[in-house]
DNA sequence: TGTTAGCACTCATTAACATCGAGTGCTAAC
DNA sequence: GTTAGCACTCGATGTTAATGAGTGCTAACA
């Protein structure tokens, strides 16, 4: 059986029909709705040759048809025309990026925050991580009598603190000094050296040789923590607006996903085998490895935020999400963080 | 008609049985489960009564009562008996405490993860402020050639960030010169004179002129930001786990005040105009400001972090929820908090 | 006078059943 | 190959009756 241009047009149909109304679709709606030139009979044949095809399906005998994981793929890849972006949003997103830029966290939660409010779906963006995370600066600072705390900036703009305790907080002279012994042995000696403390084994019977070895360690806890790795959501519960998920159970599993923080990772970094377009993957239904989304399609990208560093956005929402707007949507705000980000770099 | 004995034991086991059920209960349940010595006809006159004075509701004739948010005021006030925490749940929350007190914002995370996970509602913690926002001390990072990093350390041990342009950043002693100056002028000037740039017009002149400018300017903007102030939520979801919840729209009402920030700010800053327990509030149903959670209660309290700087935790539930054991859990975690931090500044 | 057994009554819930209508597959004619 | 026509399916909706948990009231009792 072949998948004629006919055939095509019906699928095509049925699918945006499905994802307006998200009601399965029946033959005669086709006839009335879309002046295709042929009665609802033939269409009911071609669209009996459709679900044999596996491109839909009928949830149950004598009702319409919904389209299948596979149906939406082909539209994914063959039949889908996006929609252009307005002046306004581009406008909106950009703005939101330029207003962030100079702050990752603010960055994150704000860009989760402009594609939730334009697509309505649930965003998820994770901070950016290199290959391999390197340490730019350390600085300890003195907070008061029995603590200071240490700065680390890594490669990837991303700035963490920590708290250490002392018998007696030395000034901020010495802690400028400390701060450039420790800075300097992260420019010199490899992270194996450093670790075992060969690195400023020659320190550690200074008067301050104690702080010393403590901020070393809280440096490399820092950086190691797995615990740090930062992912925000925005806009989960607009899960809830969604027809397919009124079963509240359906509702939770989804939730369950979105909760922890590993899933969620999980969802960003996931396979995803090729890119659908540019640097944009998507993911529909089973295609996604996560058996609680399987109701939902996700389309994630990344983003490049410091030298070598990237994060991932992520947009999910049901099966019949609205590809046409989001995949703009998405690529539109990925373009404006990489100018925007490169404008800021060259000053 | 007066409040005796018997029908607060009524009211008692009318209430225990609702926190336990979720279901109306009828005279009958009572006199079969509770050995009151009297008979299910007496019961349901004391019933009638306690109808009338406002503690208990009929959602329908002929249905069994159902407690109404003065019950619960009452039975809060007057009959609560708490549940001693057992061992492992005080050694669960002390650890958690512990083991993240060096950095505010793990703790604010953690602590809400830890009081989810022994109550099963929905925990909200915001960030510790002080009346009044005071610099400890501002560090100058390097990043790379054309920008530099402000660390702002405030007196509630929270650490903020900001990015700055420059043409050509200056080398790391430069910057803590720089950062010298900026220490220096937020001790000895007020903020007022830092503000109107009198503190430290002196040096506007200087090669770095600019860059001192645009960091004072960072660390003000810094300080005096709203959209900078922190709340952690845990277990949202866990609202749909709750009966009087399974409407979706209820628990989308609910969801919707959880999920903006300012609400979460409200709901923990909200009057409460007494303290119930210690320090501890307790907003039962409409006692809350928020429509959207006319269903629900809130028992918060304060935990000090910091000098003179303190933050707030909520636990949020259905107006049925399980106030014996929420209060001395959060009581118990709080005074880890209160203690740690104590054994913590004193060495 | 307070308590209680008894009884009529209410009403949400559930099940059984009929009806409706959107949609199908199949057949026969064009 | 296309289509009109028709029998059929099945979810959705509505009706009715039965069930049972619960009430309020009354009259008798201690």
């Amino acid at each position: 059986m072949i998948l004629n241009e006919r055939k095509i047009k019906i699928l095509e149909a049925i699918i945006n029909d499905y994802i307006a109304t998200a009601e399965p679709i029946g033959s005669r709606t086709i006839a009335k709705k879309y002046d295709l030139g042929i009665s609802s009979a033939t269409i009911r044949n071609e669209m009996s040759d459709l679900e044999e095809l596996g491109f839909i399906i009928q949830p149950h005998t004598s009702s319409g048809r919904v389209p299948s994981d596979r149906g939406y793929r082909l539209y994914v890849d063959r039949l889908l025309r996006f929609r252009e972006l307005t002046e306004a949003e581009s406008n909106f997103l950009r703005s939101t990026v330029a207003q962030n830029i100079d702050h990752i966290e603010y960055l994150m939660r704000q860009t989760a925050k402009a594609l939730t409010m334009l697509t309505n779906y649930t965003t998820v963006v994770s901070e950016p991580k290199s290959q391999e995370v390197k340490i730019k600066h350390v600085q300890v600072i003195p907070f008061d009598d029995t603590s200071v705390i240490t700065v680390v900036v890594t490669n990837n703009k991303v700035v963490k603190n920590n708290v250490i305790k002392v018998d007696h907080a030395p000034d901020t002279d010495i802690l400028n000094q400390i701060s450039g012994i420790v800075n300097k042995a992260f420019k010199e000696f490899s992270f194996e050296e450093i670790v075992s403390k060969k690195a400023y084994s020659q320190f550690l019977n200074s008067p301050y040789g104690k702080l010393i070895d403590d901020v070393f360690v809280s440096v490399i806890k820092t950086v190691g923590q797995e615990r740090d790795m930062q992912v925000y959501t925005s806009g989960v519960n607009n899960i809830l607006d969604f027809p397919e998920f009124s079963d509240i159970d359906k509702a939770k599993s989804v939730f369950k996903a979105l909760e922890e923080k590993d899933m969620l990772i999980n969802i960003l970094e996931g396979d995803g085998s090729h890119s659908d377009f540019g640097n944009i993957k998507i993911l529909i239904g089973n295609e996604n490895s996560l058996e609680q989304l399987k109701d939902c399609s996700i389309i994630k990208t990344d983003y490049k935020y410091g030298e070598n560093s990237y994060g991932s956005i992520g947009i999910i929402g049901p099966t019949r999400m609205n590809y046409a707007q989001v995949i703009p949507v998405l690529s539109s705000i990925v373009e404006s963080i990489n100018d925007v980000i490169k404008a800021f770099s060259d000053g």
